[in-house]
DNA sequence: ACAGATCCGCAAGAGTCTTTGCATTTCTGT
DNA sequence: ACAGAAATGCAAAGACTCTTGCGGATCTGT
């Protein structure tokens, strides 16, 4: 891994006090989340920690103490000092600016396109989205082309966050069915960049007129969606290569399900547990999230 | 302390929290320390700030209230958001809205996320992993769970530019399948994160076993998986929900795609031409982007 | 200089967080 | 499969933090 040059010191530092014997997998667990959200981590009490890995409080004590620091808050002060410097420190690297590979543009250029994003950003759009997911009887969400990719990712943590979304990307006959069985109590997303595909406009339209409450992501306000969808979100997708990038648009995925997940809580909180419980029981993960049985 | 040039990120927001009336000397005085010693407001309590403002803790509470929060962790919350924000994104000045809604912070989460991705970024890496699959027989891409979304995105878009290139995502039946056809001439990435599911680690072991050459994209060096790659790149996943976030997961993506596609020019002009060809042909588009009819 | 109002510190009360002893479960080597 | 050892969860105890009522101190306008 060649990380480790430019790297945190961080993640070094951090392995460099596990003891001879390794750890235990609940504590192997609570390191994971060291590592994995350090920002959370800094902040986060015993009880935060404890929930992300999974384990019981006594154990975040336990695993603090097995790195050798005295309890929780000493490891949380060095993990403070750790995180921030290594949020600041490296800020020098960052000025490759003159030539570098495509793939370094092409990172520097989503980086762009989301501070653009975050400055154009209308809160309201996605509560507005989200909420009308959250009343729907279900939602649809067609993206077709690499966009596809987006839907999908919306689709896939909105049904975690324990609401009835469904991506439709499989093709067109998949798309008329779907379409087909909207009505009023309905949601439809699509998601859709410049060279928009014809199905999707008439989807959309197709929707729209038979009640169901439509609603756009693009990179283009395009006349065609435009008239079919209730409220329409902007993303920028120029890409450096040929491609539009699609970091921007899943930022804004991502967006409508942290704003869908807080609409009711309760039923959030739910739906994930249950996921939870169904995947250590289908034996799914490599590390087992288990609350102990 | 350098913390200065840090904090101008939030002083205007700061300042704007001040009442008409403006502030009580002593009020002023702590309003000063969170100006200007931003890290240890961000962490500290009552007890430490009061102690820095030479002020009662009472008074500390007193202000934060002032300033329209509801306490001091109210207000420390808020502090920690824009203080870590302008650390790792001191370039964009996006501070109008205010930290409002969880779509918000969603995205500024994010745009965060991708800074430090920027910063730690190893060109090389991406080139790496471009190189081999732009000289693989073919590249199978697994990716469970919701980075699924990634995976695909990753392969349709390489495909496009000319490679063969197939996202695994539809169960352990076809992932045994597809990795019981590699050889040493193929390439396999796998896209996980922390919790990694147990058949992404298998596959990868199972194929690098036959002689692939097996690269990683994860949100934590995970020994498992650090095993069987041979090289790993580490994507910062932290979401504001529960799920973690696929938009730095995504910019890698393009990454590798943006690099994959100058690796052979002409092979991508080639195969992008003929991609455009079949959509026209088929009528797929909206927009036609030679002329529309 | 005085009266009224405001500000500020003190201290108590309620709540939260961290640690640790103990019991149960899980693992390991024979 | 069994016995010992290790690990983990539970729950209570202790420490710390934040808020707020109250009284003394300071300021302002007359």
């Amino acid at each position: 891994m060649t990380d480790r040059a430019a790297a945190d010191g961080f993640e070094d530092w951090l392995r460099d006090r596990v003891p001879e014997r390794g750890l235990r997998p609940k504590a192997a667990a609570v390191l994971e989340v060291l590592l994995t959200q350090p920002r959370r981590a800094s902040f986060g009490s015993t009880v935060e920690l404890a929930q992300l890995a999974g384990v019981n409080i006594a154990t975040v004590t336990r695993t603090a103490q097995a790195l050798g620091f005295a309890g929780w808050p000493a490891l949380q002060q060095e993990l403070r000092a750790r995180y921030l410097s290594s949020l600041s420190a490296p800020q020098v690297a960052a000025e490759h600016h003159g030539v570098g590979s495509p793939g370094a543009a092409s990172l520097r250029r989503d980086l762009d396109s989301l501070a653009v994003l975050n400055r154009r950003f209308d809160e309201s759009v996605v509560a507005t989205i989200a909420h009308a997911v959250a009343e729907a009887r279900r939602t649809i969400v067609i993206a077709d082309g690499s966009y596809a990719a987006v839907g999908i990712a919306l689709a896939h943590n909105a049904r975690l966050a324990g609401y009835d979304v469904l991506a439709v990307t499989a093709g067109d006959a998949e798309l008329a069915n779907a379409v087909a069985s909207l009505d009023s109590r309905d949601v439809l997303i699509a998601i859709s960049f410049w060279r928009l595909y014809e199905s999707t406009v008439l989807a959309a339209n197709e929707a729209r007129s038979r009640g169901a409450r439509v609603f756009a992501v693009t990179d283009a306000a395009s006349p065609a969606l435009a008239g079919a969808a209730e409220e329409i979100v902007l993303v920028p997708a120029e890409g450096v290569a040929f491609f539009p990038s699609l970091t921007a648009g899943m930022a804004v995925a991502q967006a409508v399900v942290a704003q869908l997940a807080t609409v009711d809580p309760a039923r959030t909180a739910a739906s994930i547990e249950a996921a939870e419980a169904m995947w250590s029981k289908f034996g799914l993960l490599h590390r087992r999230p288990t609350q102990g049985t």
